[in-house]
DNA sequence: ATCCAGATGGTC
DNA sequence: ACCATCTGGATA
């Protein structure tokens, strides 16, 4: 969710990718806490944003205690409305997340989850989408998807 | 259906 | 030089 001004933009959580320490060569913890990855040293159930290609915001909450640094990326909505927001860099755009949210709390307005009421995802993993450069950890099943979904990234094949 | 160049700028 | 992306146009 995320309020500006007197509206509510949200959507429900389909597809999530977690990322996990200093030493899984995919996490952008994988150069120490350098400026950029500040955040992710620090408290969890913060926002991480960064800017990618230029042009596209990513949206992650960090995970785990102070000083381990994980997150999980939130990669696509079922918006409330008809917006699309398949895609990390579509679901920024669409909701209004920059890096002005970097290192906001998310269990506060304006940028915060709830817990959705709705029926029960079917739950499938597999390999995260574009770190082909992580070596063996690109290959970890670490992307988590509602299979049920029609508002995901990529589509779901056999066995993934 | 698949392939790919181009956009665009922070980060290391 | 690289990059946790997206779009539109070309090709088949």
């Amino acid at each position: 969710m995320h309020r500006v001004g007197q509206r509510v933009l949200s959507g429900r959580i389909v597809e999530t990718e977690a990322y996990i320490g200093e030493e899984d060569r995919a996490c952008h913890a994988r150069f120490g806490q350098t400026p950029r990855a500040k955040i992710l040293f620090g408290e969890p159930g913060h926002a991480y944003v960064f800017l990618i290609y230029g042009m596209y915001h990513c949206f992650n909450v960090v995970c785990e205690s102070r000083g381990r640094p994980a997150a999980v990326l939130v990669r696509a909505l079922e918006m409330d409305n008809e917006s699309k927001a398949d895609g990390p860099g579509k679901l920024c755009r669409v909701l209004g997340i920059t890096r002005a949210h970097n290192g906001l709390d998310v269990t506060s307005q304006p940028l915060w989850i709830e817990r959705h009421s709705g029926r029960a995802p079917t739950i499938v993993a597999t390999p995260r989408v574009g770190v082909d450069y992580a070596g063996e950890w690109a290959q970890k099943p670490w992307r988590f998807v509602d299979a049920s979904s029609p508002s995901l990234s990529r589509k779901i094949f056999m066995g993934f």
